[in-house]
DNA sequence: GTAGGGTTAG
């Protein structure tokens, strides 16, 4: 066989390899059950826009579904966040009879919630005939996740007085709602329950910790981690350090923090909160040096409380640095947000503010897409949006970082013409972009004429130890 | 096939 057979004949099978899924996508008749244990795979793995575009392919050739396909489905639509896709679901559910099928509408009250549509995961709930412990929990957590924790407590109630037996997963969701509200009184007897139930210790214990440091009793918190004979897990420890850093109990997070046998990014990131809080720039390097020695610091949050706790601690200079290593990953997040702003338009229905429109040109600027950047300021003009300065300013700022000086100075223009100018930030956004092209004369008239109305930049402010 | 625990800043 000459190479060049062999070579045909390897990138062929190499083909029917990688068609394959597609391949099998495009049996239409296919056993049922095979294509729904295939889409709840997808959607199990979190490859969900993959579980969706098998479903979008299955539909172009049969409607046979059943609640097997739509629950894991739903599941998918509520980690897309998508509610109107989530829409389009919900109406197979009715069409197939799927609604009969608690866990199928229990899939659809979660999906609602988590999609931002508190009030149709409600009327879903209210709608279902047969209620299992499952459903009454989901119910509550949707309340809880919406901050509403006064109603999950008020369908805990309601599960009581139908006699609905509980499960660890009701007391989970229940402390929470306790924590946020701090209502000790019922959070210690649900401490009770735990107790008398006497399973899922660890996560309940990270609950009841979790309740006691927002209801500001650090004792008991550390009463149920001492006494917790099972083996402690990081989200423990981390619930205990994030506790007393709430509290304002640095010291204490600091020791324990110091007794875990490897540190996490979860408890680093609560220590550096402490750092910058207790202006403790020593430890705050500390954590900084074992945060690069375990490989976690290219984690965004923790290097957001890293550049926090700099920026306390006073060392501005090192802050800086750690900013301006960061600009490639800020042109990623410039994108993230530029995806968030769609979404929030597109799929959430919601009109963006004048503030909305600010972001999203700064993180354009930022990346140096002036492009865009125009294009989203005539977006926001269109949307009537261009009216207290933070859009306009947002756009001197991109002209300034980008040195575009004309339009700059355009800008200027328009900003003094149009926007409200008790507003300090539009002073200040003028100010930087004479300064960054040397008008040093323009900026001290700039000064005085601010000085003259009694406006004052909002100074930052640090807390500083001394050594 | 559905539900529950730990992290920054503003």
């Amino acid at each position: 066989m000459s190479q060049a057979t062999r070579l045909t004949r390897n990138l062929n099978l190499r083909a029917v390899a990688g068609d394959a899924h597609q391949l099998f996508d495009k049996i239409p008749q296919r056993d049922l059950s095979t294509l729904n244990a295939l889409l709840s795979t997808h959607v199990r793995r979190g490859d969900v826009e993959r579980a969706w575009s098998l479903f979008v392919e299955l539909h172009r050739s049969r409607s046979d579904f059943d609640a097997y396909t739509l629950t894991p489905l739903l599941k998918a639509c509520s980690a897309l966040c998508d509610h109107q896709r989530g829409r389009q679901v919900h109406c197979f559910v009715v069409k197939t009879g799927s609604e009969s099928e608690v866990v199928t509408k229990t899939a659809l009250v979660d999906m609602y919630s988590k999609c931002g549509q508190l009030g149709d995961s409600a009327m879903a709930f209210e709608e279902m005939g047969i209620k299992d412990v499952v459903a009454w929990n989901t119910m509550i957590s949707c309340y809880v996740r919406h901050g509403l924790s006064e109603r999950a407590l008020g369908v805990f109630a309601a599960m009581q007085w139908r006699r609905v037996e509980f499960s660890e997963v009701t007391l989970s969701s229940v402390l929470k709602a306790c924590g946020a509200v701090k209502g000790v009184w019922l959070g210690r007897q649900v401490h009770a329950l735990v107790v008398v139930m006497g399973r899922d210790l660890l996560v309940l214990g990270t609950n009841l910790v979790g309740f006691y440091s927002d209801c500001a009793l650090m004792g008991e918190a550390r009463k149920v981690f001492d006494c917790l004979h099972c083996g402690k897990d990081d989200a423990i420890y981390n619930a205990l350090v994030s506790g007393y850093v709430h509290n304002k109990m640095y010291e204490e997070a600091f020791y324990v923090l110091g007794g875990m046998k490897q540190p996490n990014v979860v408890s680093l990131t609560s220590g550096l909160v402490a750092c910058a809080a207790c202006s403790d720039l020593s430890k705050g390097k500390e954590i900084h040096g074992l945060a690069i020695r375990f490989g976690f610091d290219l984690d965004t949050q923790l290097r957001n409380a890293l550049l926090n706790m700099y920026a306390k601690c006073g060392s501005t200079s090192t802050a800086r640095s750690l900013f301006d290593e960061m600009p490639q990953k800020n042109v990623v997040s410039g994108l993230e947000g530029q995806e968030c702003f769609v979404a929030m338009k597109e799929k959430h229905g919601l009109d963006p503010s004048e503030e909305h429109y600010a972001c999203l040109i700064d993180l354009l600027g930022r990346a140096g897409r002036m492009e865009q950047v125009w294009n989203v300021f005539d977006s926001a003009s269109e949307a009537g949006v261009v009216q207290n300065g933070g859009v306009l300013a947002a756009l001197l700022n991109a002209c300034r970082v980008n040195m575009d000086i004309q339009s700059g100075e355009r800008v200027v223009g328009k900003l003094l013409f149009k926007s409200k100018m008790e507003n300090p930030g539009n002073w200040v956004a003028i100010s930087n972009f004479y300064a960054s092209i040397g008008r040093w004369d323009q900026v001290k008239d700039l000064r005085s004429l601010m000085y003259e109305k009694g406006l004052q930049k909002v100074a930052g402010s640090s807390w500083l130890t001394l050594e």
